[in-house]
DNA sequence: AAACTATATGTCAAGAGTGACATATAGAAA
DNA sequence: TTTCTATATGTCACTCTTGACATATAGTTT
């Protein structure tokens, strides 16, 4: 029925009603860690999902900013999202251009690739700092939480988890390929 | 100058020469670990290499199949990917669609939950296996090259290291989850 | 004889995604 | 006073990607 970018953000409303605006900024914060649309991808989107009976609008006005569209999740869009998480999902190809930028690493200087990736390292790092500190977060406030699969708040942790395991990969490679394409040997 | 799509092409051929279907073939493995494209993308962007004069092609007879184009890459195309290769790659968001199903999996029954995951983390370990066969082989046979960053190979070998981190986390990850849904606790 | 597979090269329509353009309110900063 | 930032919603053109359609040779299988 819907798109994956639909099923992302009936994924936010099944926690919390929002406006397009609030979809966008999880965007870029919790939903962005795994998935990604800038405003003009979502408005449209919403759209489609109101036309398809999976969430409805209400205006809400205000005061001291411009009035805003209130989109909540319906019981068939809680259904249609349900559906869609237990379908196997198409393997699709990674697609990641630093890797494949290492790929042509041969073609180029040993000390200007090292640059690169332990630059690159670093990002992930900070990366995955940001998740740790969060998990701590998660761990020490949603406690009794973590433990109930039936909540959003095990979910979110859930993805947390996944980010955590992907940076750490990340910054890893990351530092074995500075070092290697700077003729340093494995584990030193 | 080039597309993203197009620099992963000029990877190939700074390797050797290829046809139109050979670089599809690739797409499948090698270079399809970390990117992917069908033919139909696949012959019209090697003819806009050629046109910005980074490969060439020569037509090559054969008896018992259709004949076919064998395209090089030229001196400017090495040029071209030479310097691509050392521009950080801008951030863009992971976009994966099972920790987006992960994110709404407080939706659905435990049980047919940690099913869905298991039987994923299964192709996860799956694909690393063949991964790790891989990685046996090369240090058995391209041992010399693997040490020598401005071989190919060295390349290979590198991007090979990468998607076992990747499928191993993912493997990780979806073990951990499965369990977690039953009800399981943790390190069980 | 017909169907299927592998090789080989292309096009086309539709959908997904990006970045720029466009407009509006209101507070805070320069 | 002007500019900047945050909130708020939308469109548009372009690019990227997918899947289907299209054609052709030659060997293998049914």
């Amino acid at each position: 029925m819907a798109t994956t970018l639909g099923y992302a953000i009936l994924g936010l409303l099944a926690r919390e009603a929002l406006s397009g605006y609030d979809v966008t900024q999880r965007m870029k914060e919790s939903v962005g860690f795994f998935w990604g649309a800038g405003h003009s991808q979502i408005y449209p989107e919403l759209a489609r999902l109101e036309e398809g009976g999976l969430v409805a609008h209400s205006v809400v006005e205000q005061r001291e900013r411009p009035d805003k569209k209130v989109f909540e999740i319906t019981p068939a869009g809680i259904d249609a999202l349900g559906e869609w998480v237990m379908q196997p999902p198409p393997r699709r190809p990674t697609k990641d251009e630093l890797t494949l930028k290492a790929y042509s690493v041969w073609l180029v200087d040993g000390g200007e690739a090292a640059r690169l990736f332990r630059e690159e390292g670093r990002r992930y790092e900070e990366q995955l700092a940001r998740y740790e500190q969060i998990r701590g977060w998660m761990e020490e406030e949603w406690a009794d939480d973590i433990g109930r699969p039936e909540t959003p708040r095990f979910a979110s942790y859930a993805t947390l988890r996944r980010g955590i395991l992907y940076e750490r990969g990340n910054a890893e490679w990351c530092r074995w390929l500075a070092d290697a394409v700077e003729g340093k040997p494995e584990g030193v």
